[in-house]
DNA sequence: AGGGTTCCCTGTCGGC
DNA sequence: TGCCGACAGGGAACCC
């Protein structure tokens, strides 16, 4: 934080991409502003860049996203001639020498530029819609999103995903916060108990929390389908189709919501089949 | 307005 | 063995 930018480029692997081709405000004008702040919001980063124009950075490593700092210009030298393929999207060098860079295997994520906050929810309405932070929210919040009319007719394997009710659930812990907390994914979120909304409150958060300590070397070792890491260790049901639920024994049931896998324990998660 | 569907993108894997 | 289609994921664009 605080650095200030030399240099700043897309790759010309990233431009043949509309989604960095085709921005209204060129990655070069960030020369000479200082990295004042990165604010997570979600899965959302915002990058605020302060100079004699300001620009704010709408950033989301998507699913195979991933920056790597550099001290030294070597390194990112390196970097850049790896010869094992590298899928390198953003160039970022900053003035004492040392430099960011973006990595993007699967083009899922993003880096688009704004000259302003206003500008970027203009064009992302989404990132000012973003709900709850699941890493950490009161129980009382929790209450009301899920009695949001938006909200209260979903089933919970679906509204999970919504990252305007608790951002930051992917699919993977979406499937392991409902079986932390016993709960069906096709339980209707308006339905829950007291007991119930304690339970998926608090699995939620951990999950994300033990995902946090445990899975960013997952995150880092990404390769394709194998994951490597501690994260994987400890998935009772993602992925784990037809295998004994660690509670109960019973066979691990794959379902499809949203066009989305959900993995769950048809025996000890217990719940109204009603969608 | 809000819900549902399609598309983006690439590596892996199952099936023929 | 080799090719091909299906699949996975988060989220925006698109449709109705």
């Amino acid at each position: 934080m605080g650095k200030k930018i030399e240099s700043s480029y897309f790759t010309e692997l990233a431009l043949k991409y509309s989604r960095y081709n085709s921005q209204e405000i060129k990655i070069s004008s960030l020369k000479n502003t200082n990295l004042k702040q990165i604010e997570r919001k979600g899965k959302y980063l915002i990058w605020n860049l302060i100079g004699k124009n300001d620009y704010t950075i709408l950033n989301h490593l998507g699913m195979t996203g991933s920056f790597n700092i550099y001290e030294k210009k070597k390194q990112l030298q390196n970097h850049l001639n790896k010869e094992k393929k590298n899928y390198v999207k953003v160039v970022l060098e900053f003035t004492d020498e040392s430099s960011c860079v973006f990595d993007d295997m699967r083009n899922f994520g993003r880096f688009h530029l704004f000259s302003s906050y206003e500008n970027l929810t203009n064009r992302y309405p989404a990132v000012a819609k973003i709900g709850l932070d699941g890493f950490n929210f009161s129980l009382e919040d929790f209450k009301s999103a899920l009695e949001l009319k938006r909200n209260k007719n979903k089933a919970l394997g679906i509204l999970l995903l919504d990252q305007r009710f608790v951002a930051g659930i992917g699919n993977i812990y979406k499937s392991e916060s409902l079986w932390r907390a016993i709960i069906s994914p096709y339980k209707i979120a308006g339905d829950l108990k007291h007991e119930e909304i304690l339970r998926l409150s608090k699995s939620i958060q951990e999950v994300l929390n033990d995902a946090i300590i445990d899975g960013g070397s997952t995150i880092k070792n990404f390769k394709s389908n194998k994951v490597e890491g501690k994260a994987q260790e400890w998935h009772a049901v993602y992925g784990k189709e037809d295998l004994p639920c660690l509670r109960c024994n019973a066979k691990i049931k794959r379902i499809i919501q949203n066009k989305r896998s959900t993995f769950f324990c048809e025996n000890c998660q217990s719940g109204k089949k009603s969608r």
